[in-house]
RNA sequence: GGGGAUGUGGUGGAACUGGUAGACACGCUUGGCUUAGAACCAAGUGCCGCAAGGCGUGGGGGUUCGACUCCCUCCAUCCCUACCA
C-alpha cells in the first residue's frame, strides 16, 4: 500500500503552513546574519524562466544556510516603475498603476507557489510614495552634496509623436511606433556625479568576492587611462581645441583632428555652411547608441579650418567626424592614422596623410597600434613610447600647450526621463532657478492620469506642474535604474515609515550573497556601489560596498538563444509548475546546468526530475521504521552503503559550501539512491540492515531539503515522527569521517600516456610493489614487449605510466 | 567597433589542483510486466571497425611522461555597450 505522490496537495498545505508560521521573517538575534537578496523583477506580468531559475538558487542557498544555523533574510519587492507599464497602458487602456499592481499579485502568487522562502513583511514596490520618497530625499542630499548638476544631452526625439525614445524604441534610426527617422536632440538634463567616485569604483572592486570576469568588466567600463590634454591653437584665433590622447608619443603622427557634429564650432559653422549643414543633419539620423555608432560607416566633413600643431607648428585640417562624441574626453580627437585604426581607416577614406612615427618589431604595415621606438618624431626619435610620452607632456606643460591626465571612459549618470511611469524628480522652478523641494513636503507624489488617458508625460499634465506664476514643477522622472540603486539597503527597513534605514539596517547590511543575471554586470551593479558609497559619506549606511559575495546567473536559453517574445520561444514555468509541481521544476532548474552557465529549456529533462522525486518517494513512504537499535557491528555491505552514504554527503555538503554547484550535488544524490541494495528495503530486512537504510534515507532528505523542500518535509515528518522530534530543516547532517577512509584503489596503468590496464592496490604499497604489481598484468605485458623502460611516474592512489 | 563569456556523445551536462574523458540525467535499442498502451523494472548505448585495434572534448599549432584543463592562433555562438530591465 503505497499512498500516490500529489505535488499540489503537498506543496500547498507547505506553504500554507510557512506562511501562517512565519517561518521566514527574520528579525536580528545573536546568530550569524545571512542576507541572501536575488535581483528583484520587473513586474511584466507573469514569472518567466530566468526568474524561476534566479530566485529557485537564492531559496536553495538560503534553506541551506538556514540549516546551518544562520539567521538568514530573504527579502522580495518589485522594480515597479519603467516603460513596458506605459506601453501596456497605451495597448490595454489600462492605467500603469493598476497593470503594474496587477502583475504583482499575480507575480506573487506564482513565487509562492514556487516555495520560496521569502519574509514578505519586508515587501517593497518601487511606484509607491512610501519608497520613492526616500529615493527623493536621496536625490536631495546628493544635492546637497554637489554631486548634481544640470548639463544639456542628447535624446532620440521622434518628430511625430513628439516623445522622447528609448534606444530600444529606435529600429534602424526609426520610431517603433511612428516609423518616422528619429532626430538628436539636445535637451537640458539631470546629471549625477559618478566621476566623483571613478577612483574608488575601481579600487574597492578588490573588497568583493565577485566573480573575476565581473570585476574586469566593471574596471574596463570605468576605463582609468593615463593621457594628455594636448592643446591646438585655432589658425589666425585666440582660440584653443583641445584633444585629449592616450598616446602622446604618437603626436608627430597627427594629421587631423576631428570635433564631434555636437560641438560647438561644428554648429556655428554649419550656419554659415550648407554643405556642413547638411553634414550635421544626416549626422543626427543615427542612434546614439554605442553600438549602433560604432557599426556606423565612419563619415567626416573638412571644415577647412586649421589648427597650429603644438611641437611642429604644422598646420593641421579640421575635421567634423560622426565617430567623435560629445560626452566622451572634449568632444576633439586627434587623428594618428598610422597608429590608430579607426583614425587609419578615417585618414584612407579622405586621403589625409598617414605617417609612421612608431616603429614595429613584426611587420612594416600601417597602422602599428602597439608601443615601440619612435622615429619621424624629431628629437624624440629612438625613445620608447612610455619615456617619450613622458618627454613629450613635459614640453606642452612647459609651452602650456598641454598637460598629463587620467581620464575616465566612465561618465556622468544622466538621470533624466521624460516620461510618466517613474519617480518625479523633487525640484521646482522658481522663474527658471531649480531650487530642490523642502525635506517635510516629500514625497512628490506621480499625479494620476485622468480617466482613460493615455500615460501622458508630466511636461504636458499642467495641474501637476504649474503652482503659480513663475514657479513649476520639474517633470522629468527618474531612471530606473535610480529605484533600483539602493532598494537592497531599504528591504532592511522596509516597515519602518519615519526612517529610511534603522538599527536593523545595521544589522543586516550589507548582502552577503547577491544573485541575478549576468546581463546587470555592469550598470545596475555599479550604479548600486556608486549609491552605497555616496551614503557612506552622508553617514546613511556603514562599509564600502553593498554586495560582498556576487553570483551571476546565466541566461536561460531555449534553441540556443535567449527566450523572447519576439522569437516566440518562450516557455512558461506556470504549466510546469501546474503539471509537476515546484519541487519538480526546482529540481530540474538546479539539476540541468551550474547557476553560472546558460540553461538550455529540455523538455524531457523535466520528466526526469519528476521521476527522480517519485523514486524518492516510493522509497520513504512505505517504510515502518519504529524498533531499529544501533547494531553492534555492520557487515562489509553494510560499511559499504554508509561509507557511500557518508561521501556523498560530504560530496553534497562541498558542492553547497565552495561552489554552489548544485547540478552535481544532486547528481551525487541520485547516485546514492541507485546504489541502495534491493535486500536493504525488503520488510524483513535484518535491524542493522534497516538501521542502515535509515540512515541513508536521512542524508537524502535532509540534503534534499533546499532544493525540494515540500515534498523533502512532507515524507521527513511522515518517516520520522517516531523517531525523533527535529525538523527538518533545524540542522544540516554532519559527516563521520571515520567512514571515508579505503585502503585499496583502483590503479591505472599507462604506457606513453594510454591506458593499457588496471588493477586494484593497496594506497600504502610503494612504488616499487606497484611497478612489478603492474608489469604482471597481461595487456601491459604485452604492450611493455620487453622494451626499454625510460622512465617511470607513479602519482599515489591513481595512476602508474610506464615510458617506452 | 569595444568589453566579457561559452564551445565535450543524438541532448542537458560531469571530470573541483595537469593524471581512467563522457559521472548523473534525457533520449534511443532490447527484454520483462500488460489484451494493448501508459507507468514501472532489467540490460545496453561516444564514433569507426566482424575483430584486433584506431579515433575522439569547435579548427590549427605548441608545452608535457600525460592536456577538456596551460600557452599561441583562427572560427562560431551568446551577453553588455550608458534611455529595456
Amino acid at each position: 500500500m503505497t499512498a500516490e505522490y500529489n505535488p499540489k496537495k503537498i506543496e500547498e498545505s507547505a506553504q500554507k503552513k510557512w506562511i501562517e508560521d512565519g517561518r521566514f521573517e527574520a528579525k536580528p538575534d545573536d546568530r550569524e546574519k545571512y542576507y541572501c537578496l536575488s535581483m528583484f523583477p520587473y513586474p511584466s506580468g507573469k514569472l518567466h524562466m530566468g526568474h524561476v531559475r534566479n530566485y529557485t538558487i537564492g531559496d536553495v542557498i538560503s534553506r541551506y544556510k538556514r540549516m546551518n544555523n544562520f539567521n538568514v533574510f530573504q527579502p522580495m519587492g518589485w522594480d515597479a516603475f519603467g516603460l513596458p507599464a506605459e506601453n501596456a497602458a497605451i495597448a490595454n487602456e489600462v492605467s500603469p498603476k493598476e497593470w503594474t499592481n496587477d502583475n504583482i499579485e499575480h507575480m506573487k502568487q506564482q513565487l509562492i507557489s514556487l516555495g520560496l522562502g521569502y519574509d514578505w513583511s519586508k515587501e517593497l514596490r518601487t511606484c509607491e510614495p512610501k519608497y520613492y520618497k526616500w529615493e527623493q530625499l536621496i536625490f536631495k542630499k546628493f544635492f546637497e552634496k554637489g554631486l548634481v548638476y544640470k548639463k544639456k544631452s542628447l535624446v532620440n526625439w521622434d518628430p511625430i509623436d513628439e516623445t522622447v525614445l528609448a534606444n530600444e524604441q529606435v529600429i534602424d534610426g526609426k520610431g517603433w511606433r511612428s516609423g518616422a527617422p528619429v532626430e538628436i536632440k539636445e535637451i537640458d538634463q539631470w546629471f549625477i556625479k559618478i566621476t566623483d567616485y571613478a577612483d574608488e569604483l575601481l579600487s574597492s572592486l578588490n573588497e568583493v568576492d565577485w566573480p573575476e570576469n565581473v570585476k574586469t568588466m566593471q574596471e574596463n567600463w570605468i576605463g582609468k587611462s593615463h593621457g594628455a590634454e594636448i592643446k591646438y591653437q585655432i589658425k589666425d584665433s585666440e582660440e584653443y581645441l583641445t584633444a585629449f590622447s592616450t598616446r602622446p608619443d604618437t603626436i608627430y603622427g597627427v594629421s587631423f583632428v576631428a570635433i564631434s557634429p555636437n560641438h560647438k564650432i561644428a554648429l556655428n559653422l554649419s550656419e554659415h555652411d550648407k554643405k556642413i549643414e547638411s553634414f550635421l543633419k544626416q549626422c543626427k539620423e543615427t542612434s546614439s547608441a554605442e553600438a549602433d555608432m560604432a557599426k556606423a560607416e565612419k563619415l567626416g566633413i573638412d571644415t577647412g579650418m586649421k589648427v597650429i600643431h603644438p611641437l611642429t607648428d604644422e598646420e593641421i585640417p579640421v575635421w567634423i567626424g560622426n565617430f567623435v562624441l560629445l560626452d566622451y574626453g572634449t568632444g576633439v580627437v586627434m587623428g594618428v592614422p598610422g597608429h590608430d585604426q579607426r583614425d587609419f581607416e578615417f585618414a584612407s577614406k579622405y586621403n589625409l596623410d598617414i605617417k609612421q612615427v612608431i616603429s614595429s618589431s613584426t611587420n612594416d604595415e600601417l597602422p602599428v597600434l602597439t608601443k615601440g621606438i619612435l622615429l619621424n618624431s624629431d628629437k624624440y626619435n629612438d625613445l620608447d613610447s612610455d619615456s617619450a610620452s613622458k618627454k613629450i607632456i613635459e614640453e606642452l606643460s612647459e609651452k602650456k600647450l598641454g598637460e598629463g591626465l587620467i581620464q575616465f571612459r566612465l561618465r556622468d549618470w544622466g538621470v533624466s526621463r521624460q516620461r510618466y511611469w517613474g519617480c518625479p524628480i523633487p525640484v521646482i522652478y522658481e522663474n527658471g532657478d531649480a531650487k530642490l523641494v523642502e525635506e517635510n513636503e516629500l514625497p512628490v507624489v506621480l499625479p494620476e492620469l485622468p480617466k482613460d488617458s493615455p500615460p501622458i508625460p508630466l511636461s504636458q499634465n499642467e495641474e501637476f506642474y504649474k503652482i503659480s506664476d513663475g514657479i513649476e514643477r520639474e517633470t522629468d522622472t527618474f531612471d530606473t535604474f535610480m529605484d533600483s540603486s539602493w532598494y537592497y539597503a531599504r528591504f532592511t527597513s522596509a516597515d519602518n515609515d519615519s526612517e529610511i534605514f534603522d538599527e536593523n539596517s545595521k544589522y543586516w547590511l550589507p548582502v552577503d550573497l547577491y544573485i541575478g543575471g549576468i546581463e546587470h554586470a555592469i550598470l545596475h551593479l555599479l550604479y548600486s556601489r556608486f549609491f552605497h558609497k555616496a551614503l557612506r559619506d552622508m553617514g546613511m549606511v556603514e562599509g564600502n560596498e553593498p554586495f560582498k559575495k556576487l553570483l551571476t546567473q546565466g541566461m536561460v536559453l531555449k534553441d540556443g538563444t535567449k527566450m523572447s517574445k519576439s522569437k516566440g520561444n518562450t516557455v512558461d514555468p506556470q504549466s510546469y509548475i501546474d503539471k509537476y509541481g515546484a519541487d519538480t521544476v526546482r529540481l530540474y532548474m538546479m539539476f540541468t546546468a551550474p547557476p553560472e552557465q546558460s540553461l538550455e529549456w529540455s523538455e524531457s529533462s523535466v520528466e526526469g526530475a519528476s521521476r527522480f522525486i517519485k523514486k524518492v518517494w516510493n522509497l520513504v513512504i512505505c517504510r515502518n521504521y519504529e524498533d531499529i537499535n544501533i547494531p553492534d557491528n555492520f557487515s562489509k555491505e553494510e560499511l559499504d552503503l554508509r561509507r557511500k552514504t557518508h561521501t556523498t554527503l560530504k560530496k553534497v555538503t562541498n558542492d553547497f559550501e565552495t561552489r554552489f554547484s548544485f547540478n552535481t550535488a544532486i547528481a551525487s544524490i541520485m547516485e546514492l539512491l541507485n546504489a541502495i541494495p534491493d535486500d536493504f528495503k525488503d520488510k524483513d530486512a535484518s535491524n542493522s540492515k534497516k538501521y542502515c537504510l535509515n540512515e541513508t534515507i536521512i542524508i537524502i532528505l535532509k540534503t534534499l531539503n533546499p532544493i525540494a523542500p515540500h515534498v523533502s518535509e512532507f515524507l521527513w515528518n511522515h518517516f520520522y515522527n517516531l523517531n525523533a522530534p527535529e525538523e527538518i530543516e533545524s540542522s544540516w547532517p554532519k559527516v563521520e569521517d571515520s567512514l571515508l577512509e579505503v585502503s585499496e584503489f583502483e590503479l591505472v596503468i599507462q604506457i606513453n600516456g594510454k591506458v593499457r590496464g588496471k588493477t586494484t592496490a593497496r594506497i600504502e604499497d610503494t612504488q616499487n610493489q606497484i611497478e612489478e604489481m603492474a608489469k604482471k598484468i597481461e595487456n601491459v605485458a604485452i604492450n611493455l614487449d620487453d622494451k626499454n623502460i625510460k622512465k617511470v611516474i607513479y602519482i599515489k592512489g591513481k595512476i602508474i605510466n610506464f615510458v617506452i
